[in-house]
DNA sequence: ACGTATAGTTGCTACATGCAACCAAATCGC
DNA sequence: GCGATTTGGTTGCATGTAGCAACTATACGT
């Protein structure tokens, strides 16, 4: 995208660097933070964060095969059974056979589990809300895109960087540590 | 910047739901790579995530006691004992009795905890520089300063609601549920 | 039809975490 | 000054989440 790379990589203005590490520092926090929010937030609903997280994919997405959602969460398929597991138990997720393939399963949301993932969300929403009213429109839209952006941007890197079956690159190769 | 309140407490205009929802979507998938990425990047310096946020905490304030790092990271003394058990023993952590208090522990980041977490940053800044490099100055900042208000509000609503001892506060009470 | 690949499940292990019990030092009350 | 209490940290224990490897059952290629 960009063509000169001397800016970017090697070079950078010093505003941007300050810029980049005071982000860095902030998402540290948010990350750090949002855990235990989430953690305590969703908890009392008798379902954990990352059962949460298999909620939100099958409500936005609909129907998924277990696979499916294992890589939707970055997840080892056999965490995401057992976390189908306990949403089976509690009536939020449904496993049906696959009408196509039998060994697969058919993975869909119930009533239940859209009504309490609704319950959760609404929530939150509203606490963003209260965060974003402040702002211009505009910057309202650059925040959720840089955020969304970010998230890209990490899962592309965990991605590649896992299927490499290595960890920091450009690390552990040139001995940076 | 927008003058009328109603707008934010009460009748949020449909834009700024919309809004607050996209930011909640990207907000939690942020947080959950995050913690993947975090995990892989950090774990190839033998050190774990939380490992590294109290070797943050350790570089950008100081020494300090054990409960104050407890508090700043949100974890219970005997977590926060354990971290600093790892750290001491890989040599990033130092612990000396306080001259003041010799039941408590000083914590002290060493040379090689200092260099271990300027080398972990390093690669971090570099890939939020990337991604600010597009922006105009006045959007970076804005979007450094919401995310810090998020981790800020969930900070205070993560505490506020375990010190009360519940959960969901604005939930359980009103019954929302 | 047989061998291989694929979808999920189960067994096992490792690790992070919190709570409760504990130990040691400090502080308070007399 | 000395016992009782409070406070800072550590240790014991239980729990929950996760991944890898082994396994089962179905599908697919030849």
């Amino acid at each position: 995208m960009q063509p000169n790379r001397n800016d970017r990589e090697h070079s950078p203005s010093q505003a941007l660097l300050t810029d980049a590490e005071a982000l860095n520092a902030a998402l540290a926090d948010l990350v750090r933070v949002y855990q235990f929010r989430d953690r305590d937030r969703i908890c009392c609903y008798d379902i954990s964060v990352t059962q949460c997280y298999a909620l939100e994919a099958l409500a936005d997405h609909g129907p998924m095969r277990s696979q499916t959602l294992a890589g939707l969460l970055l997840l080892d398929k056999s965490t995401t059974t057992r976390v189908i597991d306990a949403l089976e138990r509690k009536g939020y997720v449904e496993r049906r056979t696959d009408e196509d393939d039998a060994r697969a399963v058919s993975l869909r949301i119930t009533s239940n589990g859209r009504s309490l993932y609704d319950t959760i969300n609404r929530g939150l929403i509203a606490q963003q809300a209260e965060l974003l009213a402040d702002l211009d429109p505009q910057v309202r839209a650059s925040v959720t895109d840089v955020i969304r952006r970010l998230a890209k941007a990490a899962e592309a890197r965990f991605v590649s960087g896992v299927s490499v079956g290595t960890c920091a690159p450009s690390c552990d190769t040139t001995g940076c540590s």
